[in-house]
RNA sequence: GUGAGUGUAGCUCAACCUGGUUAGAGCACCUGACUGUGGAUCAGGAUGUUGGGGGUUCGAAUCCCCUCACUCACCCCA
């Protein structure tokens, strides 16, 4: 018998891991909650034309790293790569009234050789701001996830900000760059070659330090803009000045989605080895009619989760405690095994989380049982306290242990109390 | 898709270069010391088709080939 295994580039999310993630995407509830974001569900797989016509069909997300395939009716499906475009369609399809903003968190799909902190399958954290024109809006959305990590105790991340330009200035400075590179194509390295053909912007991407020497005296197009897109840039970077964050102007920034324009961004950590971004966002002001709809400016962010994982220091409160809020009852023979239960009622009634075992073993074995479990409290339930309708509570970190009259039990743990009626 | 490195007990590793009895250690696990107290200590116990297949050899964890998996980097991006 030989036991499977998982598909490559995938992950088990197991305790304590498992734990790290469910907090994470609750503080990112939380947080775009305050923001005036609500959450969107879309599927797991959409045509596979929603993608082409957002990321380009020339991105590399397209050309080589769908999970594409045909259904048992023969429709083109594909399992989605990113969040954005399902949100613009579903925005469309469901006729939503605009301005409007929307989170998600959602697995995406890439087919890619896994290494650090990249894996076929991941998870993204994203807002989007549909229907937003103003620059305060590029920084608002900026300052979100900056805010996000900063909570999260991350901060040792830089923020690099850029623009492209639009429709009216980018295709002449796109012209004066390709003619630049054209000049120096022989000294390019051969993939910026052939980069430069499909979208010359993404040279500036090329890790080369030759190309990078090449590109110094390139075009920028940050230099290129037209007056309105200077603006709006202008107007960005002075609401991000008295920002407390870690920025900077990085005129190189291009991101590799066809559909950005404006405003781009990217989170950057020194502490993920080679894949170095936590998350990035810019405007695209134009996918909307790509897929037929009207003119509707928009902004979003997305933030991969695996790599916030990575980042978040030693110290963090989101990284996992030793020990959970969770209360396991002890007991020691049939009579006291029946207040157990019915104490154990009590408790999840209440909803403060709470364990015990239902093997005969000895008292021993259940707090080992308890500490397997990762169990903050052990209530023990015996004969004495029994007779004295009491019990003795031991506090499993201090090895402290103390008599509770049976009615405080409930208050003594109502800080352990969860709740769902909040968001 | 390209390149490099690594696969030995549940985990971290040793033995590999220089082939030679029953492949070891620490942690974790189980039992007991302790019939009402975990995490400490002591004593004992269990655990492996050495990733898989083939070859060389009297003999392979060790050398060679193929294959699979993982890791990192290129690429791409979250």
């Amino acid at each position: 018998m030989t036991r499977s295994s998982r598909p490559k580039g995938t992950q088990d999310f197991v305790p304590p891991e498992s734990i790290k993630k469910t907090r994470i995407e609750m503080l990112f509830r939380e947080l775009a909650t305050v923001y005036g974001y609500q959450e969107v569900v879309t599927p797991t797989f959409e045509h596979t034309e929603v993608f082409i016509k957002s990321s380009g069909s020339a991105s590399d997300i397209v050309q080589k790293e769908m999970y594409t395939f045909t259904d048992r009716a023969g429709r083109n499906l594909t399992l989605k790569p990113e969040g954005t475009p399902g949100v613009v369609r579903a925005v469309l399809e469901n006729n939503l009234r605009l301005p409007c903003r929307l989170f998600y968190i959602s697995p995406c799909f890439r087919y890619s050789r896994p290494q650090k902190g990249r894996y076929r399958e991941f998870y993204q954290l994203g807002v989007e701001a549909i229907g937003e024109s103003s620059p305060l809006v590029d920084a608002e959305t900026i300052i979100f996830g900056a805010t996000f990590f900063t909570r999260l105790g991350i901060t040792e991340f830089t923020i690099k900000v850029n623009s492209i330009g639009c429709r009216h200035c980018r295709p002449a400075y796109r012209e004066k760059l390709l003619t630049f590179l054209r000049e120096k194509q022989k000294k390019l390295c051969p993939d910026c070659q052939t980069r430069m053909e499909i979208n010359p912007m993404r040279t500036f991407d090329c890790k080369n330090t030759s190309c990078q020497l090449l590109l110094n005296d390139a075009p920028l197009p940050k230099r290129h803009l037209c007056p309105e897109c200077t603006a709006h840039f202008e107007e960005v970077i002075d609401s991000l000045k008295s920002t407390p964050f870690n920025w900077k102007l990085d005129e190189h920034l291009v991101r590799g989605l066809d559909y950005y324009n404006r405003t781009t961004f990217e989170y950057v950590s020194g502490v993920l080895g080679a894949q170095s971004s936590l998350g990035g966002g810019g405007r695209y002001d134009y996918l909307f009619e790509e897929f037929g709809g009207p003119v509707t400016p928009a902004i979003g962010l997305a933030i991969g989760l695996e790599r916030t994982i990575l980042a978040l220091p030693e110290g963090s409160p989101f990284n996992t405690a030793s020990r959970r809020n969770l209360v396991f009852i002890v007991w020691t023979g049939p009579a006291e095994m029946a207040a157990a239960r019915e104490l154990l009622n009590i408790l999840r009634q209440e909803n403060i989380p709470a364990l015990m075992t239902y093997e005969p073993v000895r008292v021993k074995r259940q707090f080992h049982l308890a500490d397997i479990a990762g169990a903050r409290f052990c209530i023990i339930v015996g004969e004495e306290e029994l007779k004295g309708n009491l019990y003795a509570l031991k506090d499993l970190i201090t090895g402290e242990q103390s008599i509770v009259p049976a009615e405080k039990i409930v208050p003594t743990f109502s800080s352990l109390r969860l709740s769902s009626e909040r968001i």
